[in-house]
RNA sequence: GCGGACGUGGCGGAACUGGUAGACGCAAGGGACUUAAAAUCCCUCGGCUUCGGUCAUCCGGGUUCGAUUCCCGGCGUCCGCACCA
């Protein structure tokens, strides 16, 4: 019986319409049924979806699509995170427009998405970049800043000064602009930042309760966020070398333990006694220009050498005041963390031991393992920095370095100078507020106003949104809304002086750590939330699932928990501070390279043969040898990038879609290969063909499930499929529920051609047609059009995307028989077919019997016979 | 350097809390159908083997009746952070 081929091309558009038509993705707030939201990490327009955004979205709609047929109000929309520099880029560029370039590409990305056939609701639909969105951004500003989680200040940032604009670190490649290539200057400018900081421990603790987030993401947050718990200690200077006015050193240390193993104390260049000291010293000050030039990526830090000038400065030791320690400026030592000074123990740190054999320093050991001898004990080149046993310590002698760490402290805060403690107990962060200000057009306008008598004033709640002025040129470098000849004058909200607006833009990260609240209601102009469907009892938020690259595992969904925290200070989430629940981070998705005489050529330029188990490639035009490459994310540098529309247009979105659901576990990597999605392809022909050619003969056969003979073997097969089918989804084990279904479509290749060829018995007939109907609605998450297609040719009425997912029943997906490999000594040596509810004895005196058993025994009694129920018989001879 | 993950056929990968190692797919080889090709279908597919076995999950030890899984020590790959006091 000749069946046509499935033609994607024609099918897929016609599901898409009647999907549209039925409405059936757009989401009602006020559905009563149990709500699911599902959100992947909205992309930005950059004008084409790309491999990665395919697999990231057919994931989450498969993860809706199964909440769906579960029965769940299930939330799954789709936006665009549409500022960002790209479009100032292409306005500088080639003269385009920033806002028109954004929303072509929106437009461009959505008819992509659209032709992928995704279960979204596009009526929620956003773009960052819209003063409908940001109006509520700027509001939340003004709201946090009332609250106390903004503040205003001076900060070092990168100043590019050819393109007159602040850098982000990532911008800064070997010291120099990204774009311009000029060496980036470090400036003192105001800044706006939102005081992340004072969640530090919150968001550290908080991190325990995200039980469905990767334990990697979680880790990495925990490091960002850097807790640990030290001293501060107040160093007096020696009178005798103080530059005036100076009378201490402050420094932070975790090891206040080892405060008898001090040999110097170190300081940063940028430190005010370092500057102080620098003023009437001409070689420290070249020392200090020196290490401030000194290189930041990677590789230098990594091989740079430890490098000290002595200041001159003494200090004097807390414990013996005629003990006294010199004062180094050191390149390792960082400004911007603890108070930028440090006292070196080298006995018991390596960079401090590297440090003081450089220069000639004491290294007097203070910790030693326990056990050793402390005549004898010696540091040499490497330092102890375990735990163990205090000695040359004093007081400390013979304590463990835990317990000298809190005799110190509480000495030590015991004492007082100057009327306050020597030592505090302190806990350090290495987390940083987050510096929101940006010198740019492309982003949400800062609502505030300076003035000259009143400040930074709030611009009043009813006059925002302040919109980005349309009317911008990009013909000089600099930030354009600076350049304006009229936005930013305006009159003081106070007092109707004369002031200028605040012509810095917010940090994109912000407009992306709060979209999906917005999300639960687009539509509210009054405010960002509507707090009866925000969250709450018949709330959206937390998302439930949320699934994304690994790239965001830090800033992003840090952001984002800070902001779902100051919402709900401002008012605007009621109970919830977790915005993800669940947390899933993807794979790239990767191909091989290819290298030709003249540079990188595309996957689609070269054909791949294989000689012999060795793989060569060649150019398709002439012939030529092409070099095959390593495998690497796809990148338009290595040219080997696969565009998901060439994809879609020769195979279709379906096996797009199961390919990128196939073999490699989401977390992982995928290797996209031509010969993976032409594999992807033949399957779809092949389950087309399975069910149209068995549908005319199962046209009106009722479907039920059998337990025995071939029927039941047909219905065992699909029940232990929709369980397991169904479980490996909800864990997000896409690959392992493809490898059940493809094992379904296995077992029912025999018997639907003995149906189609008429020598099947009624129950085989009725068993196959369950099996089917339930086959069609387990692929239907995954290759949705196809689905409808079989649905349709079996006759079933509606559409699949609205059908519930089918009930197993249990008693088929455990066998009443089961086959228990035996073993002899640990190894398998035979098989062992017995009642599922067998007990142990009735096991144990069957497995014995067996011939293989008999045998090796040798006519004598086992030493030990383990049944491990239903599992496994294991016979020790 | 610190922290973490991982290492299984030619390849991607299965194997639930320690219980038959290699599910499923890709590639390869053989066969059927065809004038031929494509498509499709069937068979084989870790190594060695005297066909009974035997060795195999990075390497070396250990715990256990039994280890891909747990422990110790190496080696390798990848990721994050980076002079964090």
């Amino acid at each position: 019986m000749a069946t046509e081929r499935y033609n994607a091309r024609t099918s897929e558009p016609k599901w898409q319409k009647a999907w549209d038509q039925a409405k059936l993705f757009e989401t009602s707030n006020d559905d009563p049924r149990q709500k699911y939201y599902v959100l992947e990490m909205f992309p930005y327009p950059s004008g084409r979806i790309h491999m990665g955004h395919v697999r990231n979205y057919t994931m989450g709609d498969v993860v809706a699509r199964h909440r769906r047929a579960l029965g769940y109000n299930v939330l799954h929309p789709m936006g665009w995170d549409a500022f960002g520099l790209p479009a100032e880029n292409a306005a500088r560029d080639r003269g385009v427009n920033p806002r028109s370039w954004t929303y072509q590409n929106i437009e461009a990305m959505k008819a992509q998405l659209k032709v992928m056939g995704l279960s979204l609701d596009w009526a929620r639909e956003i773009a960052t970049c819209d003063p409908s969105y940001y109006k509520h951004q700027q509001r939340m500003f003004l709201d946090f800043w009332k609250a106390g989680l903004v503040e205003r200040r001076s900060a070092k940032v990168n100043w590019d000064p050819e393109d007159m604009t602040v850098l982000a670190n990532e911008q800064v490649v070997d010291g120099r602009g990204w774009r311009s290539g000029a060496l980036v200057e470090q400036r003192d400018l105001t800044q706006w930042f939102f005081k992340i900081t004072s969640m530090s421990q919150e968001l550290l603790d908080s991190l325990d309760m995200l039980d469905k987030w990767p334990e990697k993401v979680k880790l990495m947050q925990a490091n960002w966020i850097g807790r640990s718990q030290g001293v501060l200690l107040r160093w007096p200077l020696d009178p005798a070398t103080a530059p005036s006015g100076e009378t201490e050193l402050e420094v932070y240390t975790t090891r206040p333990d080892t405060i008898f193993g001090a040999s110097f104390m170190a300081i940063a260049g940028d430190h005010p006694l370092a500057r102080k000291s620098a003023e009437g010293n001409p070689a420290l000050a070249a020392f200090i220009e020196d290490i401030r030039h000194g290189g930041t990526s990677a590789a230098e830090i990594e091989t740079a050498e430890k490098k000290g000038f002595d200041t001159g400065l003494r200090v004097v030791h807390p414990f013996d005041p005629d003990w006294l320690l010199p004062v180094y400026v050191a390149n390792f030592v960082l400004m911007d963390y603890g108070t930028g000074a440090i006292f070196g123990c080298p006995s018991g740190d390596q960079r401090d031991l590297d440090f003081a054999n450089k220069y000639g320093l004491p290294v007097v050991p203070v910790v030693m393992p326990e056990g050793a001898d402390a005549k004898t004990f010696r540091i040499l080149e490497e330092a102890y920095v375990d735990d163990g046993v205090m000695i040359n310590s004093r007081f400390l002698d013979g304590m463990a370095p835990k317990q000298a760490f809190d005799e110190v402290a509480t000495r030590l805060a015991g004492v007082s100078v100057g009327g306050r403690p020597q030592a505090e107990r302190k806990v350090q962060f290495r987390l940083r507020d987050w510096l929101i200000s940006r010198q740019r057009y492309w982003g949400c306008p800062i609502p505030v106003v300076h003035c000259e008598s009143c400040g930074a004033v709030p611009v009043p709640q009813s006059e925002l949104p302040i919109e980005l002025p349309v009317d911008v040129t990009f013909d000089r470098p600099g930030n354009p809304l600076d350049h304006h000849p009229t936005w930013k004058h305006v009159d003081c909200p106070q007092c109707g002086r004369h002031a200028r607006r605040d012509t810095d833009t917010m940090d994109t990260f912000v407009d992306s750590s709060w979209y999906f609240a917005r999300f639960t209601d687009p539509w509210n102009e009054a405010a960002p939330t509507t707090l009866s469907v925000v969250d709450g009892p018949n709330g959206w938020l937390p998302v439930n699932q949320y699934i994304g690259g690994i790239e965001h595992a830090i800033l992003h969904l840090l952001y984002s928990r800070f902001f779902a925290r100051a919402m709900q200070a401002t008012g605007h989430l009621n109970s919830v501070s977790e915005p993800f629940e669940g947390l899933f981070t993807q794979g790239m998705v990767v191909h091989e390279t290819y290298r030709g005489p003249d540079g990188w050529v595309t996957p689609a330029e070269v054909k791949v043969e294989d000689f012999d188990g060795s793989r060569r490639a060649f150019l398709l035009t002439d012939g030529t040898p092409i070099e095959i490459g390593s495998i690497e994310k796809m990148s338009k540098s290595k040219k080997n990038v696969v565009d998901p529309d060439d994809i879609i247009g020769s195979y279709g979105a379906d096996t797009a879609r199961w390919f990128m659901l196939s073999d490699s576990p989401p977390e992982r990597d995928v290797i996209w290969t031509e010969a993976g999605v032409e594999g992807a392809h033949r399957f779809v022909q092949r389950l087309w063909r399975l069910v149209s050619e068995a549908a005319p003969t199962l046209a009106g056969v009722v479907p039920a499930s059998a337990s025995e003979g071939v029927a039941g073997a047909i219905s065992k097969a699909a029940h232990k499929t929709v369980k397991a089918v169904g479980e490996e989804i909800e864990r997000l084990g896409f690959n392992k529920a493809v490898a059940r279904i493809y094992e379904l479509a296995n077992a029912l290749q025999a018997p639907l051609a003995e149906i189609a060829a008429g020598k099947a018995s009624p129950a085989v007939k009725s068993a196959a047609r369950e099996a089917l109907d339930m086959l069609v609605i387990l692929i239907a998450p995954m290759m949705p059009h196809l689905a409808e297609e079989c649905f349709a040719v079996l006759g079933g009425s509606g559409m699949v995307a609205d059908k519930p997912w089918p009930d197993f029943d249990q008693a088929l997906v455990v066998d009443s028989e089961i086959v228990m490999p035996v073993q002899i000594n640990g190894k398998k040596r035979g098989d062992l077919t017995i009642a599922r509810d067998a007990d142990q004895g009735a096991v144990e005196k069957a497995a014995l019997e067996l011939e293989v058993v008999q045998k090796a025994l040798e006519g004598k009694k086992p030493r030990k016979v383990i049944v491990v129920p239903q599992r496994i018989v294991n016979v020790v001879v």
